[in-house]
RNA sequence: GCGCCCUUCGUCUAUCGGUUAGGACGCCAGAUUUUCAAUCUGGAAAGAGGGGUUCGAUUCCCCUAGGGCGUGCCA
């Protein structure tokens, strides 16, 4: 029986930085592979360039990555500890004759970018010392190697998303494999990484797209297999260009402090470039079931805030009072009035404001705005209510406050149903519609002319709390 | 400049030669209603342009236009 070789994915990100929304998705989509195809999906931190690499983005490339609920397996690998590796592989390339030595100073390289710029050619590496005597090197300079890449025919990649792609040997030079200091490049250490964690499928941005022609030559130098590839299409802002900060290109740890939820990003994220029929909302076990690269689409797709958030209103709806008070958490802790709510969630406020909830997340497209929208419940006596609440309680409305208030009070239990029978008679004693008496008693319970259904408010804050929120406006 | 990629409602997308071109977000209207939402119903809204191939093109091919990416001793 053949034996079918365990599938392979890596996310390689550069710890330049946050992780973006770009390679949340990157990352997304190499772990869905991987999970469905019932293989693992390795991380390997690209920090080759360490004078831009910094522990904070690991950090924070970390933490985004467990945020969405994505995590790779086995423990990360980092490019800088393997720089022996890759110039032992440099080494077997230059003794096979598959790379060569140099010299060429970077004056002389910016002049034959310039010379070939003016005669209107491709700037390319002109292979000055690609069959030169090693005996000619000059004294004191320390060498580049290059790959002494193929000059005729060409290169398919066959791609997974994008179908076969073809590029003409002539259009490629020779590229650095090592640069004079005796550093690997980014180009050789990919390739060596990826063989040598066993990568089956590379999934990575369409941006990589030309560099998979030049990787494949340094397969084939090397003698190794190619990995199957998949370049996924790029994220772009509204307006068709690259993504901006303003419109959406923010580390995804901004997009946990506006408040969205994780499902509802990784939702909206893997309905970028990929779909199943009609169906929009896909739980992670949906994902993971449904998702493969031929349906991958190959044009690049616009960020879309509002479907982002209408997205995450739907996830917020469906969760649970207690994962939606989970979910607040950072969102409190980096409120100006964070630790005043938190002292006052751990005092017992947690209680009504789990109850009150499902009003809460209804109304609210992200956490930030359900947390504004619950503020009423910390608030102290008395309160204060805004413009519009105020003109709700004029003469005639206090009146019915100390109406309500006496019937209210009358109650023997406290309930969701003993409150609404109570309001619901009053009005219609009083023969008015229940809004000339919910709206009033609404500005008075929270001091403002919005909120979830009066009745709820009313049975979360409680009888003692409610009740004397309704005198301090009746006065 | 050169190379490569992309192009269906405003946006995300379905369609694997034959459909009244479907769904979702947003928008508009209505229903519901204690506010705001949510929900339900209905509506407007698309194949970039031009050539082919074919009985028949959104679908396959070519050209044009537009957009993106690459073109480093960055990753």
């Amino acid at each position: 029986m053949e034996t079918k070789p365990k599938v392979v994915t890596r996310f390689a990100p550069s710890p330049t930085g946050f992780l973006h929304i770009g390679g949340a998705r990157t990352a997304l989509f190499n772990w869905l592979f991987a999970r469905h195809h019932g293989g693992e999906m390795k991380l390997r931190i690209e920090d080759t360039d360490r004078a831009r690499s910094t522990d904070d983005a690991i950090r924070a490339i970390l933490d985004g990555l467990s945020w969405l609920g994505i995590e790779g397996d086995g423990d990360a690998l980092y490019q800088s500890e393997r720089a022996e590796r890759h110039r032992e592989v440099v080494d077997n390339l230059l003794d096979t004759g598959n790379a060569y030595r140099c010299y060429a100073s970077a004056e002389e390289l910016a002049q034959m970018r310039e010379k070939a710029a003016a005669e209107g050619r491709p700037p390319r590496y002109d292979g000055r010392w690609r069959d030169r005597d090693p005996s000619d090197a000059p004294d004191g300079v320390a060498p580049a190697i290059r790959l002494k890449a193929p000059q005729d025919g060409e290169t398919i990649i066959d791609d997974a998303v994008q179908g076969p792609v073809r590029f003409a040997h002539k259009d490629l030079d020779d590229l650095i494999i090592l640069r004079s200091d005796g550093t690997p490049t980014y180009m050789l250490a990919v390739v060596v990484d990826d063989h040598d964690m066993g990568v089956t499928q590379i999934i990575r941005g369409d941006d990589h797209l030309t560099n998979a022609a030049r990787q494949s030559l340094i397969y084939a130098a090397a003698g190794w297999d190619v990995p199957k590839m998949a370049h996924i299409p790029l994220i772009h802002g509204p307006d068709g260009a690259k993504l901006s900060k303003r419109h959406g290109a923010l580390g995804v740890e901004a997009y946990r402090s506006m408040g969205y939820l994780p499902e509802a990003l990784q939702n909206y994220l893997v309905r970028l470039g990929w779909s199943h029929g009609d169906q929009e909302f896909f739980s992670q076990e949906d994902m993971i079931a449904l998702f493969d690269l031929d349906a991958v689409g190959r044009s690049p797709a616009r960020f879309d805030f509002t479907k982002l958030e209408n997205m995450n209103g739907h996830f917020m709806r469906s969760a649970s009072p207690e994962r939606l008070l989970t979910a607040l958490a950072p969102v409190i802790a980096e409120a100006d009035d964070g630790a005043k709510i938190r002292a006052a969630l751990d005092g017992g406020a947690a209680v009504p404001l789990k109850a009150l909830m499902p009003g809460l997340a209804e109304r609210a497209k992200t956490l930030v705005a359900l947390l504004d929208s619950a503020r009423f419940l910390f608030a102290e006596r008395p309160l204060a209510p805004d413009e519009k609440a105020q003109k709700l309680l004029t003469d005639d409305s206090r009146a019915h406050l100390r109406g309500v208030h006496g019937a209210l009070s009358a109650l023997d239990e406290w309930s969701l149903e003993s409150v609404e029978g109570a309001v619901r008679a009053y009005a219609d004693g009083a023969e008015l519609k229940l809004g000339k008496v919910a709206q009033p008693l609404r500005a008075a319970l929270t001091g403002t002319t919005t909120s979830p259904g009066i009745f709820d408010v009313l049975f979360a804050l409680g009888r003692e709390e409610a009740l004397a929120r309704i005198a301090d406006q009746a006065a």
